[in-house]
DNA sequence: CCTTTTCTCGTCATCATGACGATAATCCTC
DNA sequence: GAGGATTATCGTCATGATGACGAGAAAAGG
């Protein structure tokens, strides 16, 4: 039997959240197509490579960093036949929420690679969808997972995490209920001991990510409309 | 720039609810690999076909029937380069809920298509990961959004919306707080102002889906381990 | 007419949440 | 060192959602 052949290619949204904003991590393509034009960072799936290792080693050669802590997932595939002009790729998307780090670029591939605030739109191919398809599956999750301490250094205080969450969902929350159902969800966070020092105001405890897969009851953002 | 070459296809985890328990439609496998195993419903993406296009062809193909108010979805990509033995294939798996409707054998590709309980295990390639991640796939989409109406026909009464959630979880629903969850909720279901009539007991309003896409506040099951 | 079945509505205690007051513990300024 | 600013933490209260369960309504079948 015949059959089309395809190339793969697995694409990154990378998210931060960094001055207060979700940004995201994005690369200026220096070859055509949409040359000039900021782009996930990605590249191909190689011979007798896993989707998710290629994933993990894209993520290490675009940032720099071996897994820093944070989070890799796998988000969704493109495929439409016009989306690439060379060609018919495939494109895997994965998602990676990582804690602020500065992005190394020497010695890597990330020649131009940047942190940028989301919502600018234009970048190549059909990677505005795909970035807006990342958002929101990090909006969502969110919601429902102690994930949001991906975003954060290793040990980190309420208020850290709860900044996230309002960079995230781009809106505030009332940090005495936050920190009601930060600690009083079974596996969100837990305590280390530790206090921060030196900054303005009371210290506040240290904690690290909860060991829960799932947030029960959930966070839930407030829905539009209600 | 030399890249691998791949063949792309898509897979279908069709499910339904019958006879009180989840069913998924599956196809014994008439040639090698995996000859007279049985596998998900699929096949290849062709030139200039969408991903979507593909699994709703498929879906139509196999089942014989033209989208009948059912659901179709994105699953998840597998592309582990083991999966095939007869060479590099990406097969992008999409999930679909549909009301019990008999398959209709003649005139189609689905010469073996069955719907079989879930829990067998034994599929070919990956298939049984595929299946389990669609099963809980469908789980979780239950709490969140109105789509239990996707496995009942247009219009159904809310016990019939119960069993639905009874099979999908394998737990027990109390029916009166779940018809008060499903009437009070906006959007979960609206009614169309007729009743059962010529069964056992009271008759039974009828709804239809409702217009919501997420269910607020969600319906959530019981954890494990609360 | 009575029983059985199933649907529908109500009640009540409990829990989670949003709004917000109050206190604690630090830094900064004078 | 006194007082204010800042941030963290704890508490209170009203409201809404939920689980457990009682009870009436509306049909079928003897």
């Amino acid at each position: 039997m015949s059959y089309p052949v395809f190339a793969v290619t697995v694409d990154l949204v990378v998210l931060t959240v960094r001055e207060g904003g979700l940004h995201v991590l994005l690369v200026r393509r220096g070859i055509e197509p949409y040359q000039g034009k900021w782009a996930l960072p990605g590249g191909f799936v190689l011979e007798d490579e896993d989707l998710g290792s290629a994933a993990r080693r894209e993520l290490a050669e675009e940032t720099g960093l071996a897994d820093a802590g944070g989070h890799l997932e796998q988000l969704a595939s493109y495929g439409a036949p016009d989306r690439d002009p060379r060609g018919r790729v495939v494109t895997v998307a994965y998602l990676a929420l990582l804690p602020d780090l500065p992005v190394p670029t020497a010695g890597t591939d990330a020649a131009e690679a940047e942190w940028r605030p989301v919502g600018e739109l234009g970048l190549a191919f059909d990677h505005d969808r795909i970035l807006a398809d990342g958002i929101e599956r990090a909006r969502s999750k969110l919601e429902y997972t102690p994930l949001a301490a991906a975003f954060c250094p290793p040990e980190f205080t309420i208020a850290a995490l709860r900044q996230v969450y309002e960079a995230v969902w781009g809106e505030a929350i009332d940090p005495r209920n936050f920190h009601r159902k930060a600690t009083s969800t079974p596996g969100f966070v837990s305590p280390t001991g530790g206090s921060t020092e030196g900054g303005a105001g009371r210290p506040a405890r240290l904690y690290r990510r909860g060991d829960a897969a799932l947030l029960n009851p959930p966070l839930l953002r407030r829905r539009p409309g209600d």
